[in-house]
DNA sequence: ACCGGACTGGGACGGTCGACCCAGTCCGGC
DNA sequence: GCCGGACTGGGTCGACCGTCCCAGTCCGGT
């Protein structure tokens, strides 16, 4: 008998329960499937959590924490302009959700049971509103570093920023269509640049 | 006791599931949910349907029918010109969000479970497939009536167009943001409208 | 008028779910 | 060394699920 403490045990039952969703989705999310990913016995996991919403919550909230976006601001340091760097973030976006479908496939799904749940729809609120900041953020960091300017509110660019990636993941979801993927994140990089000017 | 053929009966039940998930959400669209809608008993569903994953399939297949974009169709009619035009498809979209959003939700729900599901997954892409005809269609229309040209294959600028919609009405149901919506519409159109070239 | 097939409702079956209880086992601090 | 609290696993509960069965009821065609 292993002996885990309750903190080291939530941690392994959430890393169990993001790979079950990504890979068999919400629906087959249940206690029992997360408990055998992670080799405990059922007790254990109502032991250290309450509840299995609160380990939804924490999923959700993990998001919001901002672990996701770790990967594109390395992207960034190497662009040579800011057009570049657009193109480079979307492109790699795109190599992500590739990557690793079922995990976005799952983060969808997740959001959607999250806003009709009243105990978890506030923290989807927060993943979006933390999606734009980070876009928003990534934004001005470009304007900034290549001494240019957005022609709107960098607000507004990042709700469009994100809804394209959004946009994008659905479609490819639907039907993995690589090159129409690859052309559309071009077209969206051209969207957002429109906006783009000289200082 | 209410006498009513198969046919019809598949009709009540199908109105009756399409509401329970606008309304309730794919979670708790369960067949004693559907039949308690339409005021049958439970029985009466396996008469009409083989199965619930049946009814979910038709659903689908009902957006890859085509019932769903009549209204937009109007909304061209009075255009005085292909700005005003996709500025308008965008602001009417908006509003048929915001005026049934569990709709939609349910919609997005559906789909995300279609694609786990080996048997709907092909319903699924066609429902995509559908939506991007649906908008190419649009927007081929749209420069031919105004003797005007995209700069980019209709098949790529409507993979935009949808991918912007799909992105807007997330975000939407997420913060429920109606002037944020707004602007991003109009950034949306604009996105759109880039692409649009004297003939 | 009646009969066979279309249709109905109630009840039941096996399965999975989230949650929980409890008797036991281990280990750190005294 | 021993004891109390932290931790474990197995079993169980009630609820809900999709599906099915079956005895009954109705109606159109003959």
């Amino acid at each position: 008998m292993a002996r885990i403490s309750v903190t080291d045990r939530r941690e392994l039952l959430f890393a169990a329960a993001v790979r079950v969703l990504a890979r068999d989705g919400l629906a087959a999310l249940s206690t029992r499937a997360i408990v055998a990913e992670a080799g405990m016995s059922l007790a254990s996991f109502h032991y250290a959590y309450g509840s299995r919403e609160e380990l939804l919550g924490d999923i959700v909230a993990s998001v919001v924490g901002g672990e996701r976006e770790a990967g594109l601001a390395g992207v960034l340091g190497d662009a040579s302009s800011p057009e570049d760097a657009v193109r480079r973030a979307l492109a790699a976006y795109l190599d992500l959700v590739r990557t690793d479908p079922g995990r976005e496939q799952g983060m969808f799904e997740l959001t959607q049971h999250a806003l009709r749940t009243p105990t978890l729809a506030r923290l989807a609120t927060e993943q979006y509103q933390r999606y734009h900041e980070v876009a928003a953020e990534l934004l001005d960091h470009l304007a900034d570093r290549f001494d240019r300017r957005w022609d709107s509110p960098t607000a507004d660019l990042a709700r469009l920023v994100i809804s394209l990636t959004d946009g994008l993941t659905l479609a490819w979801l639907a039907d993995r269509d690589d090159a129409a993927a690859e052309r559309l994140a071009a077209l969206a990089a051209d969207a957002v640049l429109t906006h783009l000017e000289d200082s």
